[in-house]
RNA sequence: GGCCCCUUCGACUAGCGGUCAGGUCACGACCCUUUCAAGGUCGCGGCACGGGUUCGAAUCCCGUAGGGGUCACCA
């Protein structure tokens, strides 16, 4: 039999980690065995519902490279792929279950529903509805009903004895009926509840395993027993641990608490293989135990059984480590120059040849974690104009007289590659019989404007001599004017209305004002 | 609070009756070194607790504690 998963989020708002989690595990089973991948959108919350929310879903599936087989914009056999595009089902399923009696309609408001649990509190009573809607005559709920008067649907549930369901991970897990309130299937505005809908479309979409999260667990029992009332044969069951909040309790992962948007990673300059290799060690792990890998490798040997039930702390440290091994290690260079490159541009960066943008790709790419860091970094290899850090201002001065004779020294040196510039600044270092840092420092200075960067000789070589001794002009000037350019903030300034100003030259976001214009 | 689930270093995990309890992140030290990284070496640090079962328990059972989830006309 044909393994099918599903992924069902709901359009609320940011793509959640979360669902980038469960996506990926339930991508990486149907794919393991062959099978197919659903997508399902449960937009039947009309007061959470976000319109944007719902393609940008979807990008983040496509970015994540998790893109199913069947799906709101892909079509397939069991569509419509949206909830809301299928009221008429439901409703069908749930007329289905009242004739059998096996559901009733319920007319309590929102407001007596309320005043019942605040009673049931007062009496020091388990909160819940109580059943007290069965009672109702059948003639007597169709006459209503069709009287247009506001009610909902119910399950009938059984008020003893105990529902039990097998999860995969953690065995067998019973709940006592009266647990098991009679749920609202169908609610007064005619939109489905998570509970009906999920289990009509599962059953309707051939899905076979039902792979999602622990905080599903005491709800299936209820899915059990609308599947019973259905007559339907169940799925496999199993149930992810929580992604966890990096506090002390490690609750249930919130947006109050964390960044759980991935459009936000993303933005980051995070690599989507990065986070999934990431989101693939929550729970689980290679039976080799390697620790980076690919999805690919990862659904060569997919078992989710392997899946521990710790809740896992979704940790950033641990993620901006997999991201930066995936550029220093994992990906090739001109991987990283591709990812890159619209970071660059998006600044307002330029190169020539391809092999330039290589060359500080390749002596930068070990010192970023994400590609924005990366980005930021390269700055010095494409701006004209660099701003001195607080250190380096400091480090210049003192480095004059060196950075005049360097001066001298690049633009005569006659072939200007790596080993001439090595020769000639170690030579140079030791004619002046000083310490090696004395002299790079400063030039790195005057080259980076921060002392933190890569080798001098890196530096100068892949700036080339033009560059190499414009920067140090730039720099003996500003030494000579008492460092004028003493004020990063203002160059930073500088830079980013620059930036602004190219962006909006594109006309990619918006027009420019007239101010901008004039 | 009722019910359900979970419990190996600070974090992610390997382990599935006999291991010096292994790896990764983080942290610390040292090496390398023109800075910062990267890299290398080493270190720190754990089976929640108490009972059983067994010749033998991180591994099996029970209890306790702790944590999480859930108790909506939200998913």
């Amino acid at each position: 039999m044909a393994v099918v998963t599903r992924i069902a989020p709901s359009p609320t708002g940011d793509p959640h980690v979360g669902t980038a989690y469960v996506g990926l595990f339930n991508y990486a089973l149907a794919k393991r065995h062959g099978g197919r991948f659903v997508l399902r959108l449960e937009d039947t919350d009309r007061a959470r519902y976000q319109p944007e929310a719902e393609t940008r879903i979807l990008e983040m599936m496509r970015w994540l490279g998790l893109t199913p087989d069947e799906g709101p914009d892909v079509g397939g056999p069991h569509g419509p792929y949206r909830q809301s595009e299928r009221l008429e089902l439901y409703r069908a399923h749930v007329d289905r279950l009242v004739a059998e009696g096996k559901a009733y309609r319920a007319f309590e408001t929102p407001e007596e529903l309320d005043a019942l649990r605040i009673d049931q509190k007062r009496r020091g009573v388990d909160p819940g509805y109580d059943g007290r809607g069965r009672t109702l005559p059948a003639d007597e709920q169709a006459r209503r009903a069709a009287a247009g008067e506001a009610h909902v649907v119910r399950l009938i549930a059984p008020d003893e004895g105990a529902t039990t369901f097998h999860d995969l991970l953690r065995g067998d897990v019973t709940v006592p009926n009266a647990e098991i309130r009679d749920a609202v299937l169908l609610k007064s505005d005619g939109y489905p509840t998570y509970h009906l809908a999920n289990v009509v479309d599962d059953h309707l979409m051939g899905v076979t395993h039902v792979v999602r999260a622990e905080e599903w667990v005491v709800s299936t029992p209820l899915h059990v027993l609308l599947y019973r009332a259905f007559g339907w044969p169940l799925p496999v069951f199993a149930h992810l641990p929580l992604l966890r909040n990096p506090d002390a309790n490690k609750s249930k992962i919130s947006k109050r608490k964390m960044d759980t948007s991935v459009d936000s990673y993303r933005e980051q300059g995070i690599l989507p293989e990065a986070l999934l290799n990431f989101l693939a060690t929550m729970g689980w792990s290679m039976p080799d135990g390697r620790e980076v890998f690919t999805l690919d490798e990862m659904i060569a040997v997919f078992d989710v059984t392997r899946v521990s039930l710790g809740g896992p702390v979704f940790d950033l440290k641990r993620l901006r480590h997999l991201n930066a091994r995936y550029l220093r290690e994992v990906l090739t260079l001109e991987a990283v120059a591709d990812r890159v490159a619209p970071w660059l541009r998006e600044r307002g960066f330029a190169w020539d040849d391809a092999d330039y943008l290589l060359d500080v790709v390749d002596v930068l790419r070990p010192r970023a974690e994400t590609l924005r860091e990366l980005a930021d970094q390269a700055e010095p290899f494409f701006v004209d104009r660099i701003a001195y850090d607080v250190d380096a201002r400091r480090r210049l001065a003192a480095g004059q007289a060196y950075l005049e004779d360097l001066e001298g020294a690049f633009s005569r040196l006659e072939f200007f590659d790596d080993d001439a510039i090595d020769d000639l600044l170690h030579e140079y270092v030791q004619r002046q019989s000083v310490r090696l840092g004395d002299v790079m420092m400063p030039l790195r200075v005057a080259l980076t404007g921060t002392t933190q960067a890569p080798g001098v000789v890196d530096l100068v070589a892949i700036m080339g001599r033009q560059r190499t001794l414009e920067r140090l002009g730039h720099a003996l000037q500003a030494i000579q004017e008492g460092l004028p350019d003493d004020d990063p903030e203002r160059l930073k300034a500088e830079a980013e209305a620059a930036a602004k100003a190219a962006e909006a030259a594109k006309g990619k976001r918006r027009p420019p004002t007239a101010a901008e214009q004039g």
